[in-house]
DNA sequence: CGTTATGTTGACATTAATCAAGCACGGTGG
DNA sequence: CCACCGTGCTTGATTAATGTCAACATAACG
């Protein structure tokens, strides 16, 4: 089907007419279904970027994998997050799902002519790209956290949070720990650790392993924050170093 | 390069098009020129983003502040490159020159309506997200290298290679050691003895601080990706270790 | 059930951070 | 021109943290 097809069903803009603003995921909405189980991969580093996707349902995982064979995790899809947005013909990186998802399929070529001709939609596509650029950075700014310590707190809060308008205390976190792992920079053994000292601490509780449970969100929040907090005494870290510019 | 807006390399692109339609730059060349000294800031972290600029010469870097006072450096600005495109109203890092600097200021309400009419520009622009969002990634990619002789090989191949055609064996380093280490997130120490040591290995040479000569780009290149090279047994790292799934 | 993936825990080794001192370069002023 | 700082950089000794290796526990799966 055409895209002016799909416009005009969606009732929108080409028409001028002054009915609801089409936004990106009715586009989606009459587009293919596509369902994966656990661990199958929807496309990888290199391929074709021929589609564009919108997930649904579910959870899965960015991943580029490094000359030497490492695994470095980019970034977790949620539902909403479109994948394989780009100027570039292929994949940068592989996508592989975590749990069951759903998501929607659109070939890429059409997704840009749809949004080229379309303002309100061009609009909410940069606004994603903005955020999605936000998301690539603060992972940098995660991945810069001094202690395994720090990194894990900032992980586990940003899991609470992500998405959900009420921060919950229960969090779900249905990727292993070699994804946790893999996407902070660490071990699985020291992620192993770090969380089971929070347990010890009272600070969570971790009913099983793909989920755990906040208590003390401030005690975790200061610790994200680097604050000496029980660890350290406030060594000050290198806060005296600054650039000697005024 | 990494920045919340978009740090993009300029003139490319457009080709194609006989008859010049505006590009980027040019949609600068008309406006007020700024210039700065080494250690002047454009602007703060949380400052209202008033204007986007243009980078015409010099270099500049772009920091975030942590809530306990450390310093993130999430980019290095060179000629070309934009500064505070987003759809945020405030800029999310601060902006200070390295060396003199010279850029073309925007006011940034009059940028998105420019842009906004020229699909060109729009395109332009988009490009430059996408290489953006990217830069982002592989900033973050650069952070989860495992060793400081990875990481310090990696940024001075970078260096070397960045905006540059010819990927030059001269390398000029304007930022000082605190900013390469706050790029690579290490110590100013371990920065300093591990360019001292690629030195005594003949790999580079450094007649004084703020440039390097690169002599064996290859074993550069080696360390980079983390081979074993001379340096460890090739541990194979983790190279075993992936997620089980096929 | 037995078998395989995944996660936890422990002992040890190694890396990079920390603390501390000294060096080198660039400016300033005598 | 040279002594004199101040800043940034280098180097060394020590320590603490995380990676590594290994064993075991637990859940997942046929």
């Amino acid at each position: 089907m055409t895209l002016q097809s799909v416009a005009m069903q969606d009732g929108l803009g080409t028409l001028g007419c002054s009915l609801a603003p089409p936004d990106l995921s009715s586009v989606f909405s009459l587009q293919p279904v596509i369902e994966a189980a656990p661990g199958q991969a929807l496309f990888w580093q290199g391929d074709d970027a021929k589609y564009v996707f919108q997930v649904e349902g579910g959870m899965l995982r960015a991943l580029r994998l490094l000359a030497d064979g490492r695994r470095v995790i980019v970034g977790f899809l949620h539902p909403g997050d479109l994948l394989g947005v780009s100027l570039k013909d292929r994949y940068l990186y592989t996508v592989e799902a975590i749990t069951e998802v759903r998501l929607r399929r659109y070939p890429r070529r059409r997704f840009e002519d749809e949004v080229a001709l379309q303002p309100h939609l061009r609009q909410q596509l940069f606004s994603k790209l903005c955020d999605e650029m936000t998301a690539a950075q603060d992972q940098a700014v995660l991945l810069s956290r001094r202690s395994a310590d720090e990194k894990v707190a900032n992980f586990l809060l940003l899991m609470a949070n992500d998405r959900d308008a009420e921060p919950s205390a229960f969090v779900d976190l249905p990727m292993t720990r070699l994804d946790i792992a893999d996407y902070l920079n660490m071990t699985i053994e020291t992620v192993s650790r770090t969380i089971t000292k929070f347990a010890s601490k009272g600070i969570i509780v971790a009913p099983d392993r793909r989920s755990i449970i906040i208590l003390k969100r401030h005690m975790l929040q200061s610790i994200a924050d680097g604050d000496g907090c029980d660890f350290r005494s406030a060594p000050m870290s290198n806060g005296g170093r600054r650039a000697g510019f005024a």
